[in-house]
RNA sequence: GCCGAUGUAGCUCAGGGGUUAGAGCGAACGACUCAUAAUCGUUAGGUCACUGGUUCAAUUCCAGUCAUCGGCACCA
C-alpha cells in the first residue's frame, strides 16, 4: 500500500555560504513534500549533500592557502547547520567527497564506458604556466574580436553577447594570475548524449504530469544536444577509472559526479541504517517514484543529462517528476546567484536564522516564494506576512482558543450534542486533509498553504459566530462544547501545518498534551571511512507519530497555560 | 543574435477558450472583546501590457510590438 518515494534534492555547492534563494528553490519545497509524504504513510527517502568538487573550490582553496578538502569541510559544516536549523528533514545529507561516492561514481563511469556511451577525444585546452593549471573558459579573459571589449570572457563577451572560444580572444590572460595562457591539446572523455536523444524525447514526451514549462524547456534542449565532456584537467575530484598516466591530472567533471550522488547517498543511507541493500527498494523498484527538486538553472541536468546517464546504465529508475523552482530576486529583478551572493542584500541563511525563527521563514518562502515565477525577497514583506498572516490568523487562533479554555476549564471540555454549526466547522477542517493533500501531491505548495490558512480562518469565523466568551457567561455547557470543537480544529490544523511549520507544529503538539514527535529533531552523525570521516545530517522519521488524517483530542485532557507559537516582529530601525 | 519565460485589482501573486476574472494583505465602513490592538462581516468596480488573427466566444490559443528577466555547452 505504501509507496516508496525518493525525494532527491539538488546538491548545494560547498564553495561558500548559502543564501535564502537557495533554500527557497530546493530546500523548503522538498522538505514540505517529504514531510507530507511521510505523514501519508509512504516510505520516503530524502537525500542530498554538498557538491564538493569543481574549479571554484580549488581556486578558493589556493587563494586562502588551504586544501580543497579544508574549504569544503568548512562550508559543508556551515550548510549542514543551515539546513538543520531550517528543519530540512533529510534522511541523509552527505557530501560528494566520500569514498562511497567515489566508488559508485567510478563504477557508473566504467559501466557507461563499457556500454559504449563514453568516448575519449582530444581537444584544445587553455593552459596557464603561471597558474600551473588548465583554465575553464570562464577563467580566461581578453579582448573581444567582435566588439573590442577588453574584458570579454573565454566563453562569452558580456558586452556584445557573442559566444566565444578562448582561442578567439585577443591578448588572452588568466583571470587568476593575469598571465598569458597557451593552448595545448588535452584528452577528455565525453558522454555521448546524441545516442540518447530519441529515447529521451520519447520519455519526456510521455510525462503527462510534468509542468509544461519543464517539459517544453527539456524538449527544446533536445533539439541540439552535443556530446558533453565529463572530465576536466583538475586534481580535486573523482579520479578517472581508466589506466594511464595521462589521466593522473584529470578528474570527473563535477556535474557528472554530483547527480550520481542521488544514488550514492541512497547507498550510504542504506549502509548507515544497517540494511545495505535497502537502497534497491527505491532505485531498482519500478513502483518507486522519484521526485527531484531544484532551481530552474538545474533543469537540464535533471531532465536530460541524468536521465540519459540512467538510461545508459540500464537498470535504475528514471525521475518521476522534476520539480523546478524559479528564482528569488531582489527588488528590481536582480538575479541572486551563488556567484554573485557577496555584496548584494539577500541574507545568508545562517545570518537570517540567527535573528529569526525558522517557521516564519518557511512560511514566507512557501507563500511568497518562487514556485512558478520569480518572486521578490523583501524583509519588510517577510515581517508583514509574519505579523498580519501567520501571527494574526494562525498563531492568534491557537492562543485565543487555548487561553479561553485554560481560563475557564483547564482541560478539554466534555461536549454536549453538537449543533449543525459545530459539525460544519469540524467538517471544514476535516476536508482540508483532502484538499491540502491534493495540492501537496502535485507539488503545489503555495496553493496548499493558502488552503491550510483558509481552514484556520474558518475556525476564526466559527468562533466569531458562536462567541463562546459570551455564551460561557450564561451557559457553561454550551460554551464548553464550542471550545471543544475549536480545540479539535486546532489539534488537526496542527497536523495540516506540520509539513510547512514543523517546529511550531511540534510545539502545539506538546501544548495539546500529545505524545512523541510529530516532527522530530534532526541529528548529526559521524561516519568513518578508511581515509576520512565526515558528518551527515539525518533524522529518524520512522519514530514520528503524525498521520495525515483526523485525530480526536480526548475530552478531559489537562491543558497548561499556553505560550505563543509566533512572535510579532518589528522592522529593524537602522 | 538564437531559444525561452514573464507582463492580471494599491501591493505580492493565483488562475485559465465561455455564466458577474480570483486570493492574501492594504484601504473604507461596521461588529466583537476570548486572543499577540489579534478576530469577524460588508465594500473597494482591474480595458487580465499593446496591436492584429483564429473562433459562435479570448484575459485565457496564435502572430507581431513594447517592457522586464533567464538560458545559450566545459559555471555550478
Amino acid at each position: 500500500m505504501s509507496k516508496n518515494i525518493l525525494v532527491a534534492v539538488a546538491w548545494p555547492y560547498a564553495s561558500g555560504a548559502r543564501h535564502l534563494g537557495h533554500v527557497a528553490g530546493f530546500g523548503v519545497p522538498s522538505d514540505v513534500f517529504a514531510r507530507y509524504q511521510r505523514l501519508v504513510g509512504n516510505n520516503v527517502l530524502m537525500v542530498s549533500g554538498t557538491d564538493d568538487h569543481g574549479t571554484p573550490i580549488t581556486v578558493r582553496a589556493e587563494r586562502e592557502g588551504k586544501t580543497p578538502r579544508e574549504v569544503t569541510d568548512f562550508y559543508n559544516a556551515e550548510i549542514r547547520n543551515n539546513l538543520r536549523d531550517l528543519g530540512l528533514s533529510y534522511d541523509l545529507f552527505t557530501r560528494t567527497s566520500t569514498e562511497n561516492h567515489y566508488q559508485i561514481t567510478q563504477a557508473f563511469f566504467t559501466r557507461l564506458q563499457e556500454k559504449g556511451y563514453i568516448f575519449a577525444k582530444e581537444m584544445i585546452g587553455t593552459y596557464s604556466e603561471a597558474d600551473k593549471r588548465f583554465l575553464p573558459d570562464r577563467y580566461v579573459e581578453g579582448t573581444c574580436p567582435h566588439c573590442g571589449y577588453t574584458k570579454a570572457r573565454g566563453d562569452q563577451c558580456d558586452n556584445c553577447g557573442k559566444q566565444l572560444d578562448p582561442v578567439d580572444l585577443i591578448e588572452p590572460r588568466s583571470t587568476l594570475s593575469g598571465a598569458t595562457p597557451i593552448f595545448k591539446p588535452t584528452t577528455h572523455f565525453f558522454l555521448n548524449l546524441p545516442a540518447f536523444v530519441e529515447r529521451l524525447r520519447e520519455w519526456i514526451s510521455s510525462q503527462e504530469h510534468w509542468r509544461p514549462n519543464v517539459k517544453r524547456f527539456s524538449l527544446g534542449l533536445l533539439e541540439e544536444v552535443p556530446a558533453r565532456a565529463i572530465t576536466r584537467d583538475l586534481t580535486w575530484g573523482v579520479p578517472i577509472p581508466v589506466e594511464g598516466d595521462e589521466f593522473d591530472g584529470k578528474r570527473i567533471y563535477v556535474w557528472f559526479d554530483a547527480v550520481i550522488g542521488y544514488l550514492s547517498a541512497a547507498v550510504e543511507w542504506a549502509t548507515k541504517v544497517g540494511r545495505p541493500e535497502a537502497w534497491r527498494e527505491w532505485w531498482l523498484n519500478p513502483e518507486a517514484r522519484h521526485y527531484y527538486f531544484m532551481g530552474k538553472d538545474n533543469i537540464v541536468f535533471h531532465s536530460v543529462i541524468w536521465p540519459a546517464m540512467l538510461i545508459g546504465h540500464g537498470e535504475l529508475e528514471l525521475p518521476y517528476e522534476v520539480v523546478s523552482s524559479e528564482f528569488l530576486t531582489l527588488a528590481g529583478g536582480e538575479k541572486i546567484s551563488s556567484s554573485r551572493a557577496e555584496g548584494n542584500s539577500i541574507p545568508f541563511v545562517g545570518e537570517f536564522l540567527a535573528q529569526y525563527d525558522p517557521d516564519p521563514l518557511r512560511y514566507f518562502l512557501v507563500i511568497a516564494g518562487p514556485e512558478t515565477s520569480d518572486t521578490e525577497w523583501s524583509l519588510s514583506e517577510f515581517i508583514r506576512r509574519n505579523n498580519e498572516e501567520l501571527v494574526a490568523t494562525w498563531g492568534n487562533l491557537v492562543n485565543r482558543v487555548l487561553s479561553i479554555t485554560h481560563k475557564n476549564f483547564g482541560h478539554v471540555p466534555t461536549p454536549q450534542a453538537l449543533t449543525a454549526e459545530d459539525e460544519a466547522a469540524l467538517a471544514t477542517v476535516r476536508n482540508a486533509f483532502e484538499t491540502v493533500g491534493k495540492e501537496l501531491e502535485q507539488a503545489h505548495f503555495k496553493a496548499a498553504l493558502i488552503a491550510t490558512m483558509a481552514a484556520a480562518r474558518s475556525v476564526n469565523e466559527y468562533l466569531a459566530s458562536q462567541e463562546p466568551w459570551k455564551v460561557l457567561k450564561t451557559d457553561r455547557e454550551r460554551g464548553g462544547t464550542i471550545l471543544y470543537v475549536a480545540l479539535q480544529a486546532i489539534n488537526n490544523l496542527r497536523t495540516l501545518f506540520t509539513p510547512f511549520l514543523p517546529f511550531t507544529s511540534q510545539k502545539l503538539h506538546e501544548l495539546l498534551g500529545n505524545e512523541g514527535y510529530l516532527a522530530g529533531p534532526l541529528l548529526f552523525e559521524e561516519r568513518q571511512e578508511s581515509q576520512h570521516s565526515h558528518e551527515v545530517l539525518t533524522c529518524e522519521p520512522s519514530t514520528w507519530v503524525g498521520r495525515w488524517e483526523w485525530s480526536d483530542l480526548p475530552a478531559g485532557r489537562e491543558l497548561a497555560a499556553p505560550t505563543v507559537l509566533f512572535k510579532k516582529l518589528e522592522l529593524p530601525t537602522e
